[in-house]
DNA sequence: ACCTGAACACCGTTCAAGT
DNA sequence: ACCTGAACACCGTTCAAGT
């Protein structure tokens, strides 16, 4: 009577960013992502408590995915190098699963990444911040960095910009301009 | 045979920022707006061709109230005091009105303003970078400012400012040296 | 153990019928 | 003209019943 698994964890973890990445969380359905792995809906409630469980645990792996994106950027022997390096993978990211993306960022109570995951993923950037502006700073230097970045690739997603102009030296010129003015104090 | 209108778009534009504000977009409901204006849900369909339109509308009508805010708040005689208050008055607004903020930005297809709403609430902004920095260079400082106001507002709402340190620092810490950084080339 | 169909409560949306 | 109930297709979720 034991009824053979028709799927795993993983399988379910997986085929719930495919789900994810075509239409974005507000269409990520269960029945969708039943279909994908090959079993009826409530089959992945053994699995994940609800919906939204499902998309934190997609969540915590795109973090980490991130993270990894991140570290991989990290060659560059100077930090402000290796930082700008760490910008365009983190705006690849973004561009290549935005709906991915997105998650990282959607608001409290929503499914999101945990602190540790977000922590985790914020890491190599801190580091190598604290190489060029020092420890004492380096928290406020993130969050000046992370802000810009967030936001604009975010804006970008959203559509935002649209007036005109080269959003690619709009990019090239925000980092250019925020790495300047980053320096021990 | 009239049968008297019960509700008007004003009403119902009105309902549906409260009804949002509570819940946020994923949980904004036509039959929570209908019941808000006193009628059945499927009436708000004379009105508004479908839930997305509204909130399209709603967001019509924040993007409009930001700019609002925005102008109140550009009274200042330099230029970077104006955009120092402005970039305070953008943060309360978001703070005050967090799920009608997220509205504005969010993505492509989904509900969300115009381009010229967007453009419209952006205009003042862009106005005192025109003095700041001169009219060539005002777009690449007006996507500056706006991608770190936004990112940092947002991961704020989000929850992700959560490892320690002190978040208004962070924020004047932010203002003060990307407004240090822009100056005339 | 894991999977399923049936059921429930909820939505968005359409439409014929009411006044 | 505007409003309504009924209906349809779709969800998330629970649960008893199957193997």
């Amino acid at each position: 009577m034991p009824a053979p698994p028709k799927t795993s964890d993983e399988d379910v973890l997986r085929a719930a960013r495919q789900v994810l990445e075509r239409g974005g969380a507000e269409l990520f359905s269960m029945q969708d992502v039943a279909v994908a792995v090959g079993v009826r809906a409530p089959s992945l409630y053994k699995r994940f408590p609800d919906r939204n469980a499902l998309l934190e645990a997609v969540a915590e792996v795109v973090a980490a995915d991130l993270r990894d994106r991140l570290l991989e950027a990290d060659r560059a022997p100077t930090a402000r190098a290796a930082l700008s390096a760490m910008a365009h993978a983190y705006r690849a990211f973004a561009h290549r699963l935005p709906h991915a993306y997105q998650l990282l960022f959607s608001d409290r109570g929503a499914a999101g990444p945990s602190v540790g995951a977000r922590a985790a993923a914020a890491a190599p950037v801190l580091a190598r911040l604290d190489e060029l502006v020092g420890k004492k700073r380096s928290l406020l230097a993130a969050r000046l960095l992370t802000a810009w970045l967030h936001g604009f690739v975010s804006m970008e997603l959203a559509g935002a910009f649209r007036l005109g102009g080269d959003v690619e030296e709009a990019f090239r010129y925000g980092l250019t301009t925020l790495l300047g003015a980053l320096k021990k104090a």
